[in-house]
DNA sequence: TTCTGCTCCGAAAACGTTTTCGTGTTGAAA
DNA sequence: TTTCAACACGAAAACGTTTTCGGAGCAGAA
């Protein structure tokens, strides 16, 4: 067990001083090729790598990203890290993944304790309890210390920063406009209650387009679940209670959940009821029939989102110009067998 | 923006010492109870916070576990993620996860990365290629270093350290021995190539059950699938030209594919054919029919794998004493529609 | 008065780097 | 012979902590 060589014991073995070390390692013309050659040699033998700790403590920049998130086992957010991770890796940045639970207080506990020197900037995604308290005064707090912050998805008009998300609204208004058009007139909408971001903007997005084909807004076609309990039931009295054409739903569980229950129901998918997705995530793809789905393409987000941090950070060197972009990712309509 | 305040600038702003701010915070009996106060009513009005990073340096510990796994969009490894956040989480470490993309190189430079300060252990999933080149210096390495690592799931018995498990032989034994009590005679395997640990494993078990039950191996029925490129042209060889009483799969994604290309054939399942996956993911759960499968229950691996490597982390103070355990994560059948 | 012991605090080292600023030695130019 | 630049290297500071050790000041005892 040999522990990791450090400059100082180069220096000692060699007969000569640290700085010595340090500068022909770096290749600097300050020294002569005779011990440079020779501490290089030396060090390649013993596999010298400069400590990555010290390093940060030096330069002030750890090389290293924070991610929050609500969930991980979450195919869209799974995604999404697979995206930050690209880049990240690509520009030698590495990536530390810290999970909410959709709690405010682990939210808060995680960024604390992170913006204490660990990385350098962080890629959030909200979770549900922040978004229904909207108290946001951790991200504003790493920001007033010039710490950059990157949101997607789950954001937030309140705090100042950059952005990647997708027009939820668009995209659901794109949706319901694509089961209008195959001339649905009862079309249900399976979502989450209002305070989740996404969920709202994707209500109001269903509720556009009725509204602009002049078709009726029955609510009890909408479902607004709160919480993944007993969403089932829910929808059984939504199918059961209603004559329905269609549906869309604001995630993938609940559209695979209203396959199901429509099937227990008689009634077959796509043939007499077309269900419209979101996230294309694995689930749309495997079931049976698969399933018509928004896809918000996570990569891509994941892509920018650290994409737009790293260049934050890079720049931050010079002169720092506040200026905050939203970057849309565009969604996509996969057509699979939900509907006709 | 304010930048974090430092012991050093509380030190000056008081007129004491950098030390006697230090031991002030942390209740030591040095310090009077006058200027003990004084300080850290101060800290807490400038919100003062260690900077962890110095404090890695300094303690040579920096609360950061490293995981390796090949891919993170992987329902088996976010949910094993999730288990190592759990008890890390409660333990005070953070994680900082490195995907290898199944790809050796990438696996080795992510490794050697952490391994220069970073972290303080290692939980590592191999990657195909490093199994199948069976190169594991990297490993050994940061193991000579004295860096504690614990691998899961895609193991080698070519390197000693802790490692958690399931019975993957044993696994795939009781699976088949589900379907040969049932009355099936001729269950093909559908599974990986044998250099991929469980892969083999599985295979293994399932010859056994059918050695003990005396049925008759017939090869046809066995698939090693190489890579997901056409498994699925793969597996509708299989299915057209056999007889199938049930198909045992070593993994959701074929076992659901199964299901698919069955139905296509004008086999129902399960009255046709039953058909047993490997992995409790999502979409075992939300399949129509739903997917009668090995459970493996990754969180409780990833709880088990980061109990033993923050163990190790705290008793690695006094003498080490080089004693390594292989943990077996207990399997469960769970039964769902997808089997008579 | 001198010694002992206690209270309270500061200097300095250490963790492993990088970098600035000397400084001693050489050789050549004046 | 003196001066000066170039060369090669080292000392030290800095990043932000914690901790050991030493010491100043003071009170009480001898």
């Amino acid at each position: 067990m040999k522990r990791k060589v450090t400059l100082k014991q180069i220096a000692k073995e060699l007969d000569v001083s640290i700085s010595t070390v340090s500068k022909a390692l770096r290749d600097s013309t300050e020294i002569s090729e005779d011990t440079r050659l020779k501490v290089q040699a030396f060090a390649k033998l013993y596999n010298y790598k400069p400590n990555l700790i010290a390093l940060s403590l030096k330069n002030r920049k750890t090389k290293n990203i924070g991610i929050i998130i609500p969930e991980i086992v979450h195919h869209f957010f799974t995604t999404v890290i697979s995206g930050i991770e690209n880049v990240a890796n690509e520009k030698g940045y590495n990536v530390i993944v810290c999970l909410s639970d959709e709690s405010f207080d682990k939210e808060v506990i995680n960024m604390e304790m992170l913006a204490n020197g660990s990385i350098d900037g962080f890629i959030v995604s909200l979770s549900k309890e922040t978004q229904q308290k909207r108290d946001f005064h951790h991200i504003t707090e790493v920001i007033n210390q010039g710490m950059p912050v990157v949101m997607f998805d789950r954001v937030t008009n309140d705090i100042l920063c950059d952005k990647v998300i997708i027009d939820d609204n668009l995209a659901a208004f794109n949706a319901t406009q694509y089961l209008v058009d195959k001339g649905f007139k009862r079309i249900a909408l399976i979502s989450t209650v209002d305070y989740v971001s996404v969920g709202k903007l994707r209500t109001e997005g269903y509720l556009k387009a009725l509204k602009l084909n002049e078709i009726k807004i029955d609510e009890n076609l909408i479902l607004k679940i709160e919480d993944t309990d007993n969403f089932e039931t829910q929808i059984v009295n939504l199918i059961e209670n209603n004559e329905l054409d269609a549906i869309f739903a604001v995630n993938e569980i609940f559209a695979v959940t209203a396959i199901k229950i429509a099937s227990r129901f008689g009634k077959k998918v796509p043939e007499d009821i077309s269900i419209i997705g979101f996230t294309d995530g694995i689930i749309s793809k495997y079931s049976s029939p698969s399933i018509t789905t928004v896809s918000q393409n996570g990569v891509k987000m994941g892509e920018k989102a650290a994409k737009m941090l790293i260049e934050k950070l890079e720049i931050e060197e010079g002169e720092y110009e506040e200026q905050y972009k939203t970057e849309v990712i565009e969604t996509e309509l996969v057509e699979r067998e939900s509907t006709i």
